[in-house]
DNA sequence: TTGCTCCTCACGTCACGTGAGGTGGC
DNA sequence: TTGCTCCTCACGTCACGTGAGGTGGC
């Protein structure tokens, strides 16, 4: 029965001297011998199980689990679980990851996109990407809250033209009026804008909102703080004033 | 302006507060105030930073890369740089990820599958996963090879039978069959079978595995270390002996 | 005065890597 | 005898977490 050093186990599994000794430091996998100098001496057997320790090693189990199945007496009893509860944590790794890479391809993108970049303009990108899916529900919610409003509205038209029933498109408006000034407001509440010169989170007055120039993303202000008067994000923003945010 | 102590900063930007004071002492974010008492003061200016600071660890990237960033005259020049290798480190971590994963479901798959399953079938999972490239190389490189010698017999056995031409297909039988013979032997000095009871990787004689009943990834071989007589998982082998796989 | 918050050490985490200084074995 | 390998401390990594024991500020 041939025997194996330190060294050797180490290049037969391709991890380090270091290794080797640690795990024997941590029970892991101790040598079968010692020899009189106070060598390790490594077994066949125990070059088998350190195959097996470096390939659940590969898989991400943490030694200690590894040195836990070694030490049971019927391992393979444990060894399922062991590898669910490895599974369920590489499935939450890879979701962080994904979040990662889209903030980094985010950055990357206004990186390319903005002509004046400054380091500040991160922190615009991460009040957007933080309340994108807020922002995004309340649009949603109000286009669905619209629908009837419309349906309404077109019905009303087409009776009134083609039965001459005038008095459902009335009651449309009284409807519709309220509703639309109801929705702006409410709308108007739960925005705030970024100033891209100053980085300034501010919610202007209504009446400036209203009229602005806008896109599907952005609206022509000015920034009460710097007086900057350009195109700013909007962004969500909970009630009241603008220092909660 | 207002100032903000350690713990609102925390809460303000959801972390510890010995992250804050962490941050602090390795010269990530300082407070632009100190109190009279030796307390934190940080001001708006240091709570947007923070925001920042929070969101690129969001990222992932490391503290130290962070505070580089600041302390940089021109942050905007290196931040790409940072970005590509954030990205970069990412893909390979994605990479390592979906290994690990691939290693867990082989073994979960196996552990099914076999009826008696211990720790050391662990180590023949090892075994086949990492020799599996080289062994479907193999096995492809000798259907390819085999394609032009089957395509002489087919053209041999046709001009036989339409046109007479009898010699070509001697001719066929003078490649193939020493063609045969020395594929045969290439692969059998290429692969060794796997003892599903005592996991031994050995190498029959020549003749036993020709005549063993086999299916495409197994074959019927009685174990020299244990004499049991079972289906024998094959893999890949570099030449020579069973000691050196 | 009483909670609450904050302060600074100082050690622990995880799986080793990296020397330092000394020794075994061919 | 000379390299080479191996041995054991002991500290470093990374971004904090977790007490301990003491203090500021409402």
């Amino acid at each position: 029965m041939s025997k194996y050093t330190t060294g050797e186990i180490a290049k037969l599994c391709s991890v380090s001297v270091r290794t080797v000794q640690y795990y024997d430091s941590r029970n892991i996998l101790t040598p079968s011998e010692l020899s009189e100098g106070g060598r390790r001496l490594y077994s066949e057997d125990d070059l088998k199980k350190m195959r097996i320790i470096c390939f659940l090693r590969e898989a991400g189990l943490p030694i200690n689990s590894i040195g836990e199945l070694f030490a049971e007496k019927h391992p393979e009893n444990i060894i399922s679980i062991l590898l669910e509860q490895q599974e369920q944590i590489l499935r939450e790794e890879f979701e962080q990851q994904q979040k990662k890479l889209s903030i980094i391809e985010t950055i990357k993108r206004e990186l390319k996109d903005t002509p004046n970049f400054s380091v500040e303009s991160i922190g615009d990108i991460a009040h957007i990407m933080k309340n994108k899916n807020k922002l995004s529900k309340m649009r949603l919610t109000m286009v669905l809250t619209g629908i009837p409003v419309t349906a309404l509205q077109w019905i009303s038209i087409i009776l009134w033209i083609t039965n001459g029933l005038w008095w459902l498109f009335v009651v449309w408006a009284c409807v519709a009026v309220p509703w639309g000034i109801g929705v702006s407001i409410y709308y108007f509440k739960h925005v705030a804008y970024i100033c891209p010169e100053c980085h300034e989170i501010f919610k202007p007055s209504f009446r400036e909102v209203f009229w602005a120039y806008h896109t599907p993303k952005m609206r022509r202000l000015t920034c009460p703080k710097c007086r900057h008067k350009g195109l700013c994000v909007e962004i969500y923003a909970d009630g009241t004033d603008s220092n909660n945010c």
